[in-house]
DNA sequence: GAACGTAAGTTGAAACTTCAACATCAGGAG
DNA sequence: CTCCTGATGTTGAAGTTTCAACTTACGTTC
């Protein structure tokens, strides 16, 4: 366990519990690193769900099944990160998704009931973790609010400058780089790259925006209504 | 406060308090109700985010500007509906969409401080808010997760074929009712309706599934890969 | 600095969606 | 029973997106 402390550190789910607490805190909860061999599932879709786990060493695919049949990888997760956690929180009783090891990997399981429910004898961190883990899914929930703002857009252009728009203000600049090449944009919008590249070439044009490689500026211009109304 | 108290029982923050415990713990979270009158701003885009909302009467709603500068709502809420739980929780400094009283409405706010971090005299429901909370919080992310999946196809096909195989598994059964109209099963898919109607003509003609209002079966095909494979 | 490989921009055709207008159908009111 | 009304199904034109193939730009390697 030890050798993969980097890992347990590093994952938001421990956030200040030093790893010196981190021994007592995993005891505490049960919790059990298991070794899974490139392919095999960790979690079965189906299957009930009783644990939450992180990725020790190696990554991980959350994996589904299409509508045509076709398995289709969700996301893929390297050390430090979380899965199965919403699932668990959630108290599903059947797994909505396969998660299997895409390379080696270890994985930490911890069984979600010791962490949602006090211990006896409370051990220091446990609040901490749960707060941890509150603050894990609310913004998990933002991300995803994020993208239904987005892909609710029904044309490239106005995912595109959703897209954009959201990321000015994140950025509180007109002016920002984004962490995506343009078919990782495509892919994270929903849309075709080529049609993409099109859309901002069509937008340079028409003088909305300027941008070079990952660097975005939205211009200003006389019908965007970026001036919000006073509070009432 | 005594006339709300249907809401709050109603509330998924409070489920498993009694009425008893209510008094209480509202008290030691310094929960304060407003009334706002129709129009007024609850919260603010762009201020700090400290509380997390009740509604106890009336409606209020979310509102966003969209990026062509029209106003849109992402959703309405009434009695007993929890607004800006993520964006507290997520320890958000500014909040991203304006909260606004669609009619005369009553509102409690919750300080989330005071929620997620533990009083001193623990009082005997805190944890069981806690509780709730994640609950409400994880289960809204698969709802999130689940629209992503389907928003994420590009047709139309594959968004309704993806929408109601989810629906088919939630059932558990291949026959099984939606809780939508066409004309808000379209909104809620994210295109349009009279393209949605033919695609659902089109689909049952090729003997995918069979219909009438809002009961749909999904009939079994050869191609489709229905079986899962062996878990490893 | 020439060759190479990857990322980005272009383009035309095919496929799909949206839009608008209209046809049908089912249920309720009178 | 008939007349409404709202929901649903149909259809063809117009507009967008996707797809595939190619060109151009940029950075690296040898």
């Amino acid at each position: 366990m030890q050798k993969y402390m980097d890992s347990l550190t590093a994952c938001p789910l421990f956030a200040g519990i030093g790893e010196s607490g981190l021994t007592d805190t995993l005891s505490c909860l049960g919790a059990y690193p298991r070794r899974f061999e490139k392919g095999e599932t960790i979690l079965l879709e189906g299957e009930p769900v009783r644990c939450l786990g992180v990725v020790l060493s190696g990554a991980v695919q959350i994996v589904r099944m299409g509508y045509d049949g076709s398995r289709s990888i969700l996301s893929k997760l390297g050390p430090a990160e979380l899965f199965a956690e919403a699932f668990a929180c959630a108290g599903m009783t059947a797994m909505p998704v396969d998660v299997v090891a895409a390379e080696k990997a270890d994985v930490l399981l911890l069984p979600a009931e010791r962490i949602l429910h006090p211990c006896e004898h409370p051990c220091g961190f446990h609040h901490q973790m749960i707060y941890n883990l509150m603050r894990i899914l609310a913004t998990k929930n933002l991300a995803f609010h994020r993208k239904t703002e987005i892909t609710a857009q029904r044309t490239t252009r106005g995912k595109l400058l959703t897209y954009l728009l959201l990321e000015a203000k994140r950025a509180g600049s007109r002016s920002f780089d984004i962490p995506f090449d343009r078919q990782e944009l495509a892919d994270y919008l929903g849309v075709d790259r080529s049609g993409l590249s099109a859309e901002i070439g069509k937008l340079r044009r028409e003088g909305v925006l300027s941008c070079t490689r990952s660097h975005f500026t939205l211009l200003a211009r006389q019908d965007a209504a970026d001036v919000r109304p006073q509070s009432p």
